[in-house]
DNA sequence: AAAAATAATTAGACTAGTCTAAATTATGAG
DNA sequence: CTCATAATTTAGACTAGTCTAATTATTTTT
């Protein structure tokens, strides 16, 4: 069956717009992902239905149907990978690659996919260390938590991101913020969530409750 | 101004279509070239006379404008930058790649191009011997002639295919020729275009009129 | 439990790109 | 040069994807 990339788009939306599988996503959440009016996602969702990619009932939401979750994955897969090659093979930034990815995740070719992902060395995360699907859609699961839901000081590793906009990632650039990095947890703010901490260079870094709740980091034994 | 893919399509193969610059292309050449018809052409045509990419006049066919020129070799040098890239890179073979490249072409970004073209350490040519287009749009000259052209036996170095289908690349495969390869020319039969000729590897090959003039050779000093 | 506010759907229109069928222009054979 | 044929263009229709405006359903408030 044919996918349009307006259809791969909204599939890709749904999946990542769920923060637990079978979450019910609304409609006004993907007219506003997509900037588009709640008509045009109500006769899109009504398409994905037709082709059995979500369940819709009017007025209710959609969630993923098994087949829907498969392709989903895949497009993602698909994104990250080409991600990944552009940061790692091209050089480009971590804040540049994402609009690419947008573009070359639609060429459609399995193949191509898997050979990327050889070619890549089968890396584990893309360059915002959110985790690669594997060929058969599975996805390693991520101990990482937020930083303002940590409650004890001390050494943690930075694995991963999940504001993706330019501007949030090119402050943490600018403080000298990395994925991968181990930084010292050194302040923990009840009164607003905030933080201080420590970074591999050694600066002292303030964060926000907002910047810290969109960097993930996992206890460093 | 936006080009959308299907007009990228159309640019490209004005521009693959016509042996020499100016030359006109018919309406009906396209629409077979698509595999659509005369109708769709037409209107394509106009469409793309609008946007001062093709000079147009009803029934005459068209060729392209500078501004339409500059725009088809840039797509042109997408399309074999990504066909090295994965021949090179991603192992795919000489009759695979084609198809991708005609998705990957239409990522839309300079600076994505330029690095490709850095990372595969500016290629001359792409893996069927096409010349690739540099930074500015200029195109390499290309000395190397049919085979079917050459009357003198000797020392040949095979450069350039101008059959891109899966069969015939398929064919020399088997047949062992190769570009790059230094073939002795052993024989030019006037009668019927044929020839013979020993590979690399020692072996005798027999080349119909039809296979030969898809091959470009040049003289081997 | 009804009224008000919000969210979602439908109806109808528009563009890009395609098609078929009909009309028009160019060509080339006699 | 004229008429038949081939090539091209136009007219009108269809689909995907979008929009606005109007309608309907759900949720929240009183
Ligand atoms: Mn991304
Ligand atoms: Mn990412
Ligand atoms: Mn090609
Ligand atoms: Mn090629």
């Amino acid at each position: 069956m044919e996918i349009s990339l307006t259809e791969e788009n909204y599939m890709k939306a749904i999946f990542s717009l769920q923060l637990n599988a079978d979450e019910v996503v609304s409609n006004s959440r993907l007219a506003e992902h997509f900037n588009t009016r709640a008509a045009s996602a109500t006769d899109m969702l009504q398409r994905l239905a037709d082709k059995k990619l979500v369940h819709y009932k009017k007025y209710q939401g959609v969630t993923l149907t098994t087949k829907g979750h498969k392709l989903a994955v895949h497009i993602v897969r698909r994104h990250r990978l080409w991600e990944v090659f552009l940061y790692e093979k091209l050089q480009f930034k971590w804040d540049e690659v994402h609009d690419l990815a947008e573009q070359l995740e639609h060429i459609q070719s399995e193949e191509l996919t898997n050979r990327l992902d050889k070619f890549l060395n089968h890396p584990k995360c893309d360059p915002h260390g959110d985790p690669i699907p594997d060929k058969k859609g599975q996805i390693r699961s991520d101990l990482a938590k937020p930083l303002t839901h940590i409650i004890q000081k001390g050494y943690y590793r930075i694995t991963r991101v999940t504001d993706h906009s330019k501007s949030f990632l090119n402050y943490l650039t600018e403080q000298n913020i990395c994925i991968g990095d181990v930084v010292k947890l050194e302040e923990i703010n009840a009164y607003d969530a905030s933080c201080k901490l420590k970074t591999t260079g050694g600066q002292i870094v303030f964060l926000s409750q907002k910047a810290a709740s969109h960097i993930l980091a996992e206890f460093k034994k």
